[in-house]
RNA sequence: GGACAGGUGGCCGAGCGGUUUAAGGCACACGCUUGGAAAGCGUGCGUGGUGUAACAGCCACCGCGGGUUCGAAUCCCGCCCUGUCCGCCA
């Protein structure tokens, strides 16, 4: 949601951020309607005072005993105009409020110009991608065939786009997200938290998924929806809040499976773990003042970054482009770690500050130690990582020629210290 | 699912047709006091909108939406939410 006061006194900024994102400028025909707008405030409320003050004077002659027919005519030939007058303020704050709230947020000045993921920017790499002697499988190559990673038995079960892990590769994932959450809490300084996965429609709104991205969720037929990531719930933890400014920054971080419709993804990624309706992600939220929320979102994409570090895992971080970020977001960064299985980068972790986009829409707000009155926080999320994805990952980059794969260090102690998964050979 | 009780500022809480211009308290800020602190005392302090160069002023807001009335936090209707008890249940 859009400050339609930053609109007034900044234009140009605001339509320069629209043309970022790759929408036509806006500000002329959004400061019209505000205009109209306060105009009708403005004739509205005079009438309103004088009801008032006219009110008021009948209640004080009424008490005296003396008579008030003529305030109270004067009262009553005000009332078309009065009702009129309301209804047409009200309608056009209405109409505002509408356009504001669909509107994607502004990108800061240094996210790069572009229109889709050819104008992401690289922005740094780390390990190196393995040479390997034999051509690599891909993660259904090496999963299907134990009979531990089951899509045939889901498909009967769920349809497509689900999954059954089995055995070793069940243990792997909850392996996993353990590793991952001890780490955000250990070193990261976030709070674990386990939230509802199904949230009402107001948290679906302050985050930014309400009204415009609602065929993208799963809906009960009794009014909840199935959260696609645990940013909704843990962002709206704050949700109509003032906080102190020294309980900031708040950070949290959830392992929750995340429900999408995948709608409009029809025949993308159909193999394999890479798109489910389904799937298990550990996420990092973070509630900031202004000033800080950019170093947060650095060291917030620092520590999904870490995860892939310690896991042996080769990454790139690449910023996304204006017309290819997330409509909450004022900055993103894409982390994309390698599979060998696809000789690709794939998206594992999305980084974003969202500024006081969901702030704004939630009522999170925070009394500066310093001045007056409150301000908007700023919320940041981010995958740190996607399980299912970082599964994969594992399987791709640590697979043996046999099929077998091994398990990296740093899992093997949530493995009970399997030191192989092994290859559909050696089962019996 | 059933019955009852409630939703008032950052928090608690009074008010239940007209000086409410939302009491009072807590918290917070500043000052006095003090060797320093606490306590005490004094002053200030809700949110949003509109308006202004900035003040001022004005309007709205007591869960949300309607209605009654000259006038609604207060009365009526609908909805939402919360709590308690009962039922069911991991």
């Amino acid at each position: 949601m859009h400050d339609i006061r930053f609109i007034r006194e900044s234009p140009d900024a605001f339509d320069a951020g629209l043309k970022k994102r790759g929408l036509a400028p806006l500000s002329a025909e959004l400061l019209e309607i505000d205009r109209l707008r306060r105009a009708a405030i403005s004739e509205s409320e005079g009438l309103q005072a004088k009801r008032k003050a006219l009110s008021q004077r009948i209640g004080i002659a009424k008490r005296k005993g003396e008579p008030a027919e003529a305030a109270m005519a004067e009262v009553a030939s005000l009332e078309t105009a009065l009702k009129q007058g309301e209804a047409e303020a009200a309608r056009l704050d209405e109409q505002l409020t509408h356009r504001l709230e669909v509107l994607p947020n502004l990108p800061l000045d240094d996210v790069p110009e572009g229109a889709d993921e050819n104008g992401n920017v690289e922005i740094r790499r780390h390990g190196n991608q393995r040479n390997f002697s034999f051509p690599p499988r891909d993660h259904v190559a090496l999963g299907e065939p134990t009979g531990e990673m089951d899509f045939a038995a889901a498909v009967k079960i769920s349809g497509s786009r689900f999954v059954f892990l089995k055995g070793h590769l069940a243990r792997l994932e909850r392996a996993l997200a353990q590793f991952m959450l001890d780490l955000h809490t250990s070193e990261g300084g976030y709070t674990e938290v386990s939230p509802p996965l199904l949230v009402r429609d107001n948290a679906a709104y302050g985050v930014g998924q309400l009204p415009k991205f609602a065929e993208d969720m799963f809906h009960t037929d009794n009014g909840y929806w199935l959260v696609p990531t645990a940013e909704v719930p843990l962002t709206n933890l704050v949700n109509d809040t003032v906080l102190d400014e020294a309980a900031l920054p708040l950070r949290y971080t959830a392992f929750t499976p995340c429900f999408r419709s995948e709608a409009g993804a029809a025949g993308k990624d159909t193999r394999g773990l890479i798109r489910l309706h389904q799937f298990p992600k550990v996420e990092l939220v973070s509630i900031t003042t202004p000033e800080q929320s950019a170093v947060e979102h650095e060291r917030m994409t620092g520590r999904a970054e870490e995860v892939l570090r310690r896991l042996g895992l080769p990454f790139r971080t690449i910023v996304l482009c204006g017309g290819d970020m997330g409509p909450a977001s004022r900055k993103t960064y894409d982390i994309e770690v390698w599979l060998p299985g696809q000789n690709a980068y794939r998206e594992i972790s999305s980084c974003s500050n969202c500024g006081d986009y969901q702030a704004r829409r939630m009522g999170a707000r925070y009394r500066p130690k310093e001045g007056k009155g409150t301000r908007y926080l700023h919320t940041l999320n981010g995958s740190a990582l996607a399980v299912g994805r970082t599964l994969v990952a594992i399987l791709e980059n640590y697979q043996n020629e046999d099929g077998s794969v091994t398990v990296p260090d740093a899992l093997r102690s949530y493995m009970g210290g399997l030191e192989l998964i092994p290859a559909p050979a050696a089962k019996k």
